[in-house]
RNA sequence: GGGGGGUUAGCUCAGUGGGAGAGCUCCUGCCUUACAAGCAGGCUGUCGUGGGUUCAAAUCCCUCACCCCCCA
């Protein structure tokens, strides 16, 4: 056979691209058919418009990992990909495009608006998609959905249609966060709270009967044209007997009555507080209680309206602010102000303050739904990994509040009810009606309101299977198994897809949920584009490779945590891809003139039984952790395989063992070695694809892809502890005499002596015999005897105590015998203390009585070992002080 | 105000009841022809504070301190 040569350097770009070509060509990203329970992720759909960054890549990599995984291990596997349509991001995106050509969405109106963002979103789309396969995610792309596609608009109309039939959709004038910038309605969860830097000011308003005046404190004084009262604390004694007399507001000629209210904190400000239904949640739930008036003193623009006195028209909120306070001061109403930081809600897509405001919007009644997906997390139907998660989830459900859906944009599904605006009878309709169902007037009009976004994306696990049609995908592959998703996200998505599927097809949509943590910067900060601190993942990839991303990423995965990276922690994974490529390069150079034999497992040798028994203990590891999501543990078991164990030890046996074999067993050691390479690809390739796919083609005794090869299961057949034991002895050996030669400043080319003696009873004595040449191999000994019948002479030799061996070292340099005589002093110290500590617990009766006897056994070998250490310890001494 | 998380080696973090770990950094020596993206060896810890439970606590409970997040 011929050596196969592999590129000098490990260079990802190499065949990344290809390898994915080759995986999308060969359909094996698709399901297999087949009767075992399939695997079945549906990918959070990134934002249309936006671009991946390191959260999303974070979050494609677990999910493949577990679908590289589910799919080796048999199970028809199916992830969907997609993307949302993100309405506000994507209409700001769209208007800021329009600006620079000096549009405006409302000069070239609603149709050309929408056709113009589809093209937008074309393009990114494209960009989108591109980077997703870049980063090697093995998604089914032919069943790739968007949230405003024919299938999930039908899907989205006829949940609409079906709520509020069953009465659970409404619509009302009511106050809704308003985002003046964006120009519609956010729900509760859409606004972000930002202390912000304030004034509290102390404004008197007189009595109206003219016998005084009381002081309200605000933080918003423009907001006073829509007070209609003050409320006070119905127990608070100061202003008991003022509850009922009218106030005059000031700079207007308004009477407002003073109420109370067991909202009114008594210890902030004043104990005053004016009423403000129109503008602050609060004061609208006081004006509910007390049936007051709502008047509503802004434009949807964010200036202020015809309710207030005309010098203040047309002012936005800031500016009407600076003009109220210059006024009040002039007016002698202003008694005072003082620095006030408080909480203020921001839009969560442009970061403009939001505006309570008054509106007729449409909602959806929640409580009944959340009921239903409190109990399914009570029943244990949904769990979340990490777990405190379930907190936050049951938290939010159990205060769920109704959710505005309805927003004023125009791209989202518009909303399916259309009005006659003839006989005014309103239709809420699966399919557009060409005439009004009641008087068959033409003159029909819809709703303009379009749905929030989330309002499709909460029925994504059912509605990209083909819901609300009963398809095949939707019989085989709902519901889904695990999602995985950031914590950001477990109001706005994950509680509301487990509500819609409750209600519409009565189950949860998938049964673990795996939140990620957030990638942050090496400073713990979050990465963002004003603090310029992001990492591009494709920049990672350009730098390193998407193997390189992906590693890195699973090995820092640990569970409920965050994840801090720069650019530079990439090299880890980059690292470890590099010596997997060299290790197989070094092999594959080896099979010149070998040819592959099928080796018996009674051929093994005993590193290749030992090694055997690691990758099955690895194996197992990795099953255990895959399964129980816990990524970083998985990572680290096969890097430690493959470093560890296979390069450090078994590659380096096998260097030494090739070059004094005859050709059979040459051919013996390169099928073993080649075969154990093959297992490990296929250990790797969850965490690493790509390299793997490309190492596991090229090696001779393989076939077919590893990305459909059988994943590696833990077998009875290959433990193997005996073993571990006598390498685990050989390594304690070679380890005690490389540190003596290190530390001795040996040079590493100097042949040295040892005598290496195991002690009288000790069982593996014969291991020593048969290992004798490797072992001189590895410490790079001359001339190594194996001293059984402890008869030679090591007198002026450096003595290194082991555990059921000693060993002595030939130094022909002068030994620092004061500092060695020191060193063991210390390390004769320490074990005498552990010695003295074991021997009070064995000695402790409550030990004896409550430990586990697991506990007591080890205490008793831990005893034996201290023994033997001291008591070698000591004749070493002796013998150094001989000298 | 309510809730959650964090505090372990210089840095970033694993480790959930029985002898303190990894990666990076640092130090020493090596270009031993698979890999200097490497090899061999080494240093470093009152496991935040104070208490409690237990034969036994980094690990369970409580207190406090500091930091971070979410909700109101």
């Amino acid at each position: 056979m011929k050596a196969v040569e592999l590129e000098k350097a490990y260079n990802p770009k190499d065949f990344e691209d290809r390898i994915y070509q080759y995986w999308r060509d060969g359909g094996y990203f698709k399901p297999k058919s087949g009767n075992e329970k399939p695997f079945v992720i549906v990918m959070p759909p990134p934002n249309v418009t936006g671009i991946l960054h390191m959260g999303h890549a974070l979050n494609n990599q677990l999910q493949d990992t577990l679908i590289r995984y589910y799919r080796m291990n048999g199970r028809p596997t199916l992830w969907v990909p997609g993307t949302d349509h993100a309405g506000i991001a994507t209409q700001n995106v769209v208007e800021r495009q329009l600006a620079k050509k000096g549009l405006h969405r409302q000069t070239i109106g609603r149709e050309a608006f929408i056709e113009e963002t589809w093209k937008v979103k074309e393009h990114h789309h494209d960009i989108i998609v591109r980077q997703l396969e870049k980063i090697g995610c093995s998604c089914d792309w032919d069943r790739e959905r968007f949230t405003m596609d024919e299938g999930l608009s039908r899907a989205v109309r006829e949940s609409f249609v079906r709520l509020y039939e069953k009465g659970l959709i409404y619509r009302g004038n009511y106050l809704v966060n308003y985002c003046t910038h964006c120009g519609t309605a956010l729900a509760d969860d859409e606004v972000d709270y930002q202390l912000v830097e304030g004034r509290l000011y102390q404004v008197a308003y007189p009595f109206k009967d003219g016998s005084g005046e009381i002081t309200v404190a605000t933080t918003r004084p423009e907001t006073m044209f829509g007070d209609v009262a003050v409320a006070v604390n119905p127990l608070d004694e100061r202003y008991t007997a003022l509850i009922g007399k009218e106030l005059i507001l000031p700079l207007t000629n308004k009477a407002i009555p003073i109420i109370a209210d067991s909202y009114v904190d008594m210890e902030f400000g004043t104990g005053m507080v004016k009423i403000t239904p129109a503008h602050d949640p609060n004061d609208w739930e006081v004006g509910k209680r007390h049936d007051l008036p709502t008047p509503n003193i802004l434009n949807p623009d964010g200036t202020l309206n015809e309710e207030v006195p005309v010098a203040y028209r047309h002012m936005d909120v800031l500016t009407a602010r600076k003009a109220v306070i210059a006024d009040l001061t002039a007016n002698g109403f202003l008694k005072g102000s003082s620095r006030h930081d408080h909480d203020v809600g921001h839009c969560y897509r442009c970061h403009t303050m939001i505006e309570p405001y008054v509106s007729e919007q449409w909602f959806v009644s929640m409580r009944s739904m959340a009921d239903k997906a409190l109990q399914a997390w009570k029943d244990e139907h949904i769990s979340f990994y990490a777990k405190r998660w379930e907190n936050t989830y049951s938290h939010w459900l159990e205060n769920i509040r109704d959710w505005c859906i309805s927003r004023q944009l125009w791209w989202g599904h518009r909303i399916p009810v259309w009005y006659c605006k003839d006989c005014g009878h309103m239709m809420v309709l699966r399919d557009d009606p060409t005439a009004c169902t009641k008087c068959s007037s033409s003159n029909i009009e819809q709703e303009s309101d379009v749905l929030d976004t989330w309002f499709s994306s909460w029925l994504w696990p059912f509605s990209t299977l083909g819901w609300p049609d009963d398809t095949e995908d939707l019989k085989t592959f709902f519901p889904t198994s695990t999602l995985v998703t950031g914590y950001d996200i477990i109001f706005f998505w994950v509680s509301r897809m487990i509500m819609a599927a409750l209600e519409f097809l009565g189950e949860v949509p998938f049964k673990d949920i795996y939140i990620t943590g957030l990638v942050r910067d090496k400073q713990g900060r979050k990465m963002s584009k004003s603090l310029g601190n992001g990492i591009d993942p494709l920049d990672v990839v350009d730098s390193y490779g998407a193997d390189a991303m992906k590693f890195t990423l699973c090995y820092m995965a640990a569970q409920g945590q965050d994840i801090l990276v720069d650019l530079e922690s990439f090299k880890l994974g980059s690292r470890f891809a590099n010596k997997i490529w060299n290790a197989t390069r070094f092999l594959l150079m080896n099979l010149e003139g070998r040819n592959l034999v099928t080796v018996k497992q009674e051929d093994y040798s005993v590193f290749d039984r030992w090694m055997y028994h690691q990758a099955n203990q690895a194996a197992a590891k990795v099953t255990a952790a895959i399964e129980s999501y816990r990524f970083n543990d998985a990572a680290q078991a096969v890097y430690d395989l493959f470093w560890n164990d296979f390069c450090d030890w078994y590659v380096e046996a096998v260097k030494y063992m090739l070059n004094r074999s005859e050709d059979n067993e040459k051919d013996r050691i390169i099928s073993v070695t080649l075969d154990l390479l093959a297992y490990q690809m296929k250990l790797l390739h969850p965490f690493l694809s790509f390299i793997t796919e490309e190492i596991y083609q090229k090696l001779p005794n393989t076939e077919g892809s590893v990305i459909q090869a059988s994943y590696p299961v833990w077998e009875h057949s290959l433990d193997s502890p005996n073993d571990l034991n006598k390498v685990s002895l050989l390594q304690d050996v070679v380890k005690s005499i490389r540190t003596v030669r290190a530390e001795m400043h040996i040079a590493p080319e100097k042949r040295i002596r040892v005598v290496l003696r195991p002690d009288r009873d000790f069982q593996e004595a014969s291991f020593f015999f048969q290992q004798k040449d490797l072992i001189a191999y590895f410490i790079g000994a001359s001339e190594l005897v194996i001293d059984v019948s402890h008869e030679s002479e090591v007198a002026k030799t450096l003595p290194v105590a082991g555990h059921g061996f000693e060993s002595f070292v030939f130094v022909r340099q002068a030994i620092d015998v004061e500092r060695e005589i020191e060193k063991l002093q210390t390390e004769l110290h320490k074990n005498i203390q552990s010695l003295e500590s074991v021997r009070k617990k064995l000695s402790n009766e409550q030990f004896l009585s409550n430990a586990k006897p697991e506990a007591i056994e080890k205490e008793h070998s831990k005893k034996s070992e201290f023994e033997e250490k001291i008591e070698k310890g000591q004749r070493h001494l002796k013998l150094l002080q001989a000298l």
